[in-house]
DNA sequence: CGCTAGCTTGATCTCACTCAATAGCAGTGG
DNA sequence: CCACTGCTATTGAGTGAGATCAAGCTAGCG
């Protein structure tokens, strides 16, 4: 099975979005029962998309923000940095997720926005956001509900960095994104594209890249896992999954409906 | 000076709540802007209140719920446990935090929910708050406020587990209570109660009870903070905010005024 | 072709864990 | 009243997982 290549990581062949237009727009996460309008206000929300190279900071700690961004291509990524400069990953996203929806609420973040590949989102003013809130209730909760699987997904990264050695975290998130791409068709169970490298790793698993290296070398010699360059394969999904003490039931996928049944929203105005 | 017992933690002298009724609820986070109607109806909201004793499980992981608690009286937290059974603690709750508030959307936690001191809490079923949902837009963005803080928070304690190491894990976590606590009264801004063990404290910070031990030694001995009992007086404020490179903008206080400047809300109706 | 970013491997070090012993204190029961 | 139990805190000695430091290796790319 060929893998597509990072520079386009997140872009179905079936979705050649023109860059001007969010003609299909992927929400991977909980957008349950939703009715005709709500997926159209939805749509209408949308003021237009911005893209990010791959590195780009894409918003400041602190700085007061009046749209937020849902992504569409690419993966981006929340992280702080401690007082010696170092960068710590809290928040790994993928296409479809609403990536600082937070925003709308707080007003300003607590860490920054970064872009991991090149990436696509879409915008979402919050005055639009307000209009949703004071006519859907529906949607609102939806949108809520986005927002506690985010913070759902931390404390999972707290128990991840709390009670996991270094190998069961690496295995952990490896299994977090398999199922998370698996609900947006970029992982056919098995065999995934991740656009990090092992510094990323590290960051994300608070682990030297010294020792990332170390780690994928033993998940290779225990036959659970491959990661080469950007490609991940897994051997045996249920051996690393009990390594890492993974147990999906965070991600709330029983509530959460991938888009792809879901069908896409479609934008009629500008 | 003279602080209060455990048994009584977040008791003000001036609420005696009687146990029926809860005649005084404090907010002490981010209930902001809110009219005369709109307290009403989160008063209306409750339909009852129930008591905890120290070390009682009120939520446990996976168990449908329909009803979120607000914390009245004592400290709860949440947690997880490791497959060899060690407990982790991922937040902590104070007087006045909407517990679970997360159930509303999420139907079942990821996590327990556990009393640490015997504690009071407010009862809201989500029935109340889907109808608040649907009629008060600008409490229900309050609402959805909270659960964005506890995220914020969430974010800040994997920074702690993270970037930091021992003595500045616990320096890091005794600034947030102090800050937390400060809001709602139940610190002068250098000593407060804090009804916890060292095994807790270290379930907190991803430290062994005896390190914990150690590194409390430490912060003594550099004459920064004591933790005796449940009584700490903080030292140094300004070293120890520096040594956990402690930054309360999370805490988004600047939005969040404390209900002791809000005033309390009057439950009318049983 | 050389340069740089990413990965690998080895040697050494250190922070925090484990194991173990002791002491203080509260509650309980004889 | 003391003896006993269990919980909490303290201190010491030995150990180990992962960090640090350092040196090569590989591959993509201008």
């Amino acid at each position: 099975m060929q893998v597509k290549a990072c520079s386009n990581f997140g872009k179905h062949p079936f979705e050649m979005t023109p860059l001007s237009l969010v003609k299909d727009l992927m929400i991977n996460r909980s957008i349950g029962e939703l009715s005709a309008s709500e997926r159209q206000a939805l749509a209408d929300a949308i003021s237009g998309t911005a893209d990010f190279v791959a590195g780009q900071t894409a918003v400041r700690q602190g700085q007061p923000v009046d749209v937020s961004l849902l992504l569409v291509e690419g993966m981006m990524t929340r992280q702080v940095y401690a007082r010696d400069g170092r960068r710590h990953l809290m928040d790994v996203h993928l296409p479809g997720d609403f990536v600082d929806l937070h925003a709308y609420a707080l007003k300003k973040l607590d860490h920054d926005v970064g872009a991991l590949t090149a990436a696509k989102v879409a915008i979402f003013p919050h005055r639009e956001l307000a209009r949703i809130q004071s006519t859907f209730p529906n949607l609102t909760r939806q949108l809520w509900f986005l927002t506690l699987l985010d913070a759902a997904m931390h404390r999972q990264w707290i128990f991840r960095l709390a009670s996991l050695d270094a190998i069961e975290r690496i295995a952990h998130f490896l299994c977090e994104i398999n199922t998370r791409l698996m609900a947006i068709g970029l992982s056919d169970g098995n065999r995934f594209v991740l656009p990090m490298t092992q510094v990323d790793l590290g960051e994300v698993c608070s682990l030297t890249n010294v020792h990332v290296s170390r780690v994928l070398r033993q998940l290779r010699e225990r036959e659970l896992c491959l990661v080469r360059a950007s490609q991940v394969e897994i051997l045996d999904l249920r051996r690393l999954a009990q390594l890492g003490q993974f147990e999906p039931a965070y991600l709330y996928f029983n509530r959460a409906i991938s888009t792809r049944a879901v069908g896409s929203l479609q934008k009629v105005s500008t």
